[in-house]
DNA sequence: AAAAAATAGATGTTTAAACATCTATTTAAA
DNA sequence: TTTAAATAGATGTTTAAACATCTATTTTTT
């Protein structure tokens, strides 16, 4: 289905305004797919990715706001983002010892297990859901970069 | 700034899967910037889409589900988006007279008057900060079509 | 060293998203 | 035609996003 007949509009007052309807409507495509598959496993897709980002620095802790510096949205509530996962036991919170302020965060066992069951699903909907070879995909990587630019 | 450098994240597990990282981080850097150009203007971008489609159907009422239909949002709660809109006065709510359970909406002269004001900046928005070409934009979209296929 | 500025993170509040459920009406089936 | 199913929309509740403000600590300036 195109753009133009999933939101049922024929015309548009630019290429660049179709692009950026087709972008955002796409984002909450891919989305909602996420929230199905992460809904089973009790996480949200905030919570994945920060998961994920700490699986990449494990085992060594990282503070609150290098986690923010990496997170796909930049407006995240990091603090309130911590407490869930440190509620349901997949991350640790310390005090840093060199900066009072500052936190170690890293993930547990529990959450290295839990990304692990979740990898084979996800990469099922990256690679095989999403309709695009290697090559296109690293066209609209790159088209994404330069949009932004 | 590629989505590398934004992230922090150097390796992907596969191509498609930095396409959806980047796809997912550039619809939050749009919606961002958006909601910096509508906040001024009291509305969210939810409601900007809404106000959109209302008036692409002007003079002539749409029922809530046919709005819906349209939003880029699939899940939009369009009741109570609708609630917000008609206590700006921004559009009409009556009941349909064919169908007792549908609703005729509307926008309003202060919604027309409204989006008036948007076009500009949202253009300025679209095609001027989206550092893209025609053929560029273009390819994005339909690349875009082609990965929900 | 004292004061000012910056940084890390927590927390309070308002608004909206997410999800389910409910009512009224219309359409389809028995 | 009476019942069952489907549809349109409203509403209740829980959770999270958005935005501001606050405290503690560290860094920078004077």
């Amino acid at each position: 289905m195109t753009i133009e007949e999933e939101i049922k509009q024929t015309k548009f007052k630019s290429t660049q305004q179709k692009a950026v309807l087709n972008l955002l409507f796409t984002a909450n495509w891919i989305q909602n797919k996420q929230r199905d598959l992460f809904e089973p496993f009790g996480v949200t897709g905030q919570q994945y990715n920060m998961l994920r980002i700490l699986r990449g620095q494990h085992p060594k802790p990282i503070p609150a706001v290098e986690i923010k510096s990496r997170m796909l949205d930049k407006n995240s509530d990091v603090s309130r983002l911590l407490d869930r996962l440190i509620g349901k036991k997949l991350v640790n919170k310390n005090q840093c010892p060199n900066d009072k302020r500052a936190t170690d965060i890293s993930i547990t066992e529990t959450g290295l297990d839990l990304l692990t069951k979740l990898d084979t699903a996800i990469h099922n909907l990256e690679s095989r859901f999403l309709n695009l070879s290697k090559e296109e995909a690293k066209q609209l990587s790159d088209l994404l970069d330069k949009a932004r630019g």
